[in-house]
DNA sequence: TGATAAAATTTCGTGTGCGAAATAACTTGA
DNA sequence: TCAAGTTATTTCGCACACGAAATTTTATCA
């Protein structure tokens, strides 16, 4: 079996898997994953569009459109700076906090539930195995 | 460090890197990594759009929106069974075969050098250890 | 100071990706 | 045989995700 090829598939496969555990959780409270990743950084600060882009890795435009429909749902506002009108700062509201503050999925505790059956060993080996293919690949982009 | 945090993040980014890496390339040709996925199974043979999405792992309304848009390219047409009038033959076109069968990002070969920077040893233990991930956690869901 | 460049964000167009509903065709069973 | 159920596919509505272009505002510098 060609390996390449099989890593390439089992990622594919985990990212899936691990995205359905998640929305599975996330639809009881209305959220999307994309959208927890975003409010969980917001937790305790607000944040500007380039700032969140950056700590969530994705585009300018996608927060962008998260923020939209986090808007719509009122979990978020978006306030311009006085002093720089280009800035945007988006704060969450407090129902954010009221709503979903206690639920599980909120905490970085909820993944450890979703790993527990395995061994602090065997977490290790799986997150040097990643650095080393990530730190490799990332040279090549 | 939360482990299980980790893991999420560099599965993340081994995602995104392995499909930007791809997307360079394939951008050469017109197509996208999805688009690929479908076409790489055709290459011999004629399939039902069930079984694409099942070899892809996608669902059907993703796999009949990526055929519309390589069939709007004519590289792909469809074809319905004669004797069960509901199933739909996917087949790949002579251009498929003229104008891409030649380049390196269709053969399995082109993901080796993507992964030429490692000793078979450390493939192994990678495929290991994403196996070990994936087999629990797919349990879950 | 006033044109030009730079920076932050939004808008637009395209391509995924999904589940639910719709459609079309076949199968089954009373 | 024909009504009800099944199967294969498409359509629809939604939410990402990106890059390029547009917009708004600030900074720079001749």
């Amino acid at each position: 079996m060609n390996k390449p090829v099989v890593i390439r598939d089992l990622l594919k496969r985990l990212n899936k898997t691990i995205n359905m555990i998640a929305a599975r959780e996330l639809e009881k409270v209305g959220l999307t994953y994309p959208q927890l990743m975003v409010l969980r950084h917001l937790k305790d600060e607000m944040l500007t569009i380039g700032q969140i882009s950056k700590a969530v890795d994705l585009s300018y435009s996608t927060v962008s459109g998260i923020i939209d429909r986090l808007e719509r749902e009122q979990l978020v506002e978006r306030l311009r700076d006085e002093k720089d009108r280009r800035v945007v700062w988006i704060r969450s509201t407090d129902k954010v906090r009221e709503q979903f503050e206690k639920l599980p999925i909120f905490s970085e505790a909820y993944y450890s539930t979703l790993f527990s059956d395995f061994s602090d060993a065997e977490l290790g080996q799986i997150v040097r195995a990643l650095e080393t293919l990530i730190t490799k690949l990332e040279k090549e982009s």
